[in-house]
DNA sequence: ATTATTATTTAGATTTACCTAAATATTATT
DNA sequence: AATAATATTTAGGTAAATCTAAATAATAAT
């Protein structure tokens, strides 16, 4: 199956927004891919045609386990990529995610599987998302918890759920990246924030939008 | 100016290709690209309106300084990839190339000088070309001969001009590669076929083709 | 059960990068 | 210089991936 750029981007995205939902929706993956709903309805129909989603006229959008197995290799290349920005290139988290977005259109087993061995195999990426095998198997499901939900007192940070480059840079900024550990001081009820500590620095609150999108687990 | 692949894939070739000649031509140029002169005479309005190109109808095409410095980018990230993809990730010079070919088109500055300095600045690619720094500048012009045309006896292979696995698959199984020396034992009129010997192996022969495309200096 | 709101699809264009076939220009050959 | 051969351009189309505006379907609110 050969794929065009665009259709990857669409098929990634779709696997993206098909998690925990039971199927993807017109807007919604317009929204993700920041084009038109009119432009999905066009996508959907090729797609379809080529058996990567299952599709019906005002029923939503599903993978098919090809489709799913098509997603899991780009979602290996996108992570890999962003892994060797990181740690051979020192890049930054907030950085490597628009260079990956275009390194992982470059469609070869062979270099996947040589740089993910140059790599040492790494079974997460720079945000803390698991990185599929050759066969497109991922570790565990990580069966993680955003810190908004999460009601221990005592968090490891495990993962980051939105890699834009303003969370990140916060996040640096603020001295929380994967595997900081901190204390959950106190959870003000009217806006939802969260007054945090990390070992010796001064407490501080951040946001529900913040807590949100911060996956941790107890310690 | 942002380019689009298609357009740098043109840049490209239309430097490459300018290379000795003065001009380049709307069929060599077609055959280069591997597409229709019809097309290329498209592409050759659009490069000339964005101004890197200069494009008289039936006078053939030419860089400009724009052209020239753009075209010069796109080939330093395409012989870093190379050399990543050979000294990192062990392929082999005929591979390269495809991969690179693709490559090439992630443009990021950034990106590519990190890679410069991973791979420790390299100054050649993989196929004895030299690699422009970040301000487009080529070590030396490489005052190189190719092996059909040398006079020498003794000669060191400095580069390899054709980069089809086919050529480079013929070369490795050869034993000839950057570096080799070898010894030029008689020149054949009829055909113009050279046999050449390398250290204590056999003698062989090669064709016309081949040692056109060999490209040495005499030790 | 209507009506309003929101979501989705269709119709019809546009842009980019190609193509083929036909026309025209340039260059080489008698 | 006229003709033949070759190179290049133009005219007119196609396919992919977008878009806007209008039509239709699904859902929510009265
Ligand atoms: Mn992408
Ligand atoms: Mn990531
Ligand atoms: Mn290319
Ligand atoms: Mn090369």
């Amino acid at each position: 199956m050969n794929l065009s750029v665009s259709e990857e981007n669409y098929i990634k995205s779709i696997y993206k927004l098909e998690e925990g939902q039971d199927s993807v929706t017109t807007n919604a993956l317009a929204y993700e891919l920041d084009t038109k709903p009119a432009s999905v309805t066009d996508m959907a129909k090729k797609l379809k045609e080529k058996k990567l989603i299952a599709y019906e006229k005002y029923q939503g959008i599903n993978l098919t386990p090809e489709g799913r197995k098509a997603a899991l290799q780009i979602v290996r290349r996108h992570r890999l990529w962003e892994c060797f920005l990181v740690e051979k290139l020192a890049f930054s988290w907030e950085e490597v995610h628009e260079l990956a977005e275009e390194l992982e259109h470059v469609r070869s087993e062979k270099l996947t599987n040589r740089l993910s061995e140059f790599l040492g195999n790494p079974a997460i990426d720079p945000h803390g998302d698991p990185i599929p095998d050759a066969q497109g198997k991922m570790g565990k499901p990580r069966t993680l918890t955003s810190l908004h939900k999460s009601q221990a007192k005592r968090l490891e940070v495990m993962a980051v759920s939105d890699k834009s480059a303003a969370l990140l840079e916060f996040l640096t900024a603020k001295g929380i990246r994967l595997g900081t550990q901190l204390d959950v001081i106190e959870r003000y009820a009217f806006d939802n924030s969260i007054e945090i500590k990390i070992r010796n620095q001064p407490a501080f609150t951040i946001s529900e939008q913040v807590s949100k999108n911060i996956m941790v687990k107890a310690i």
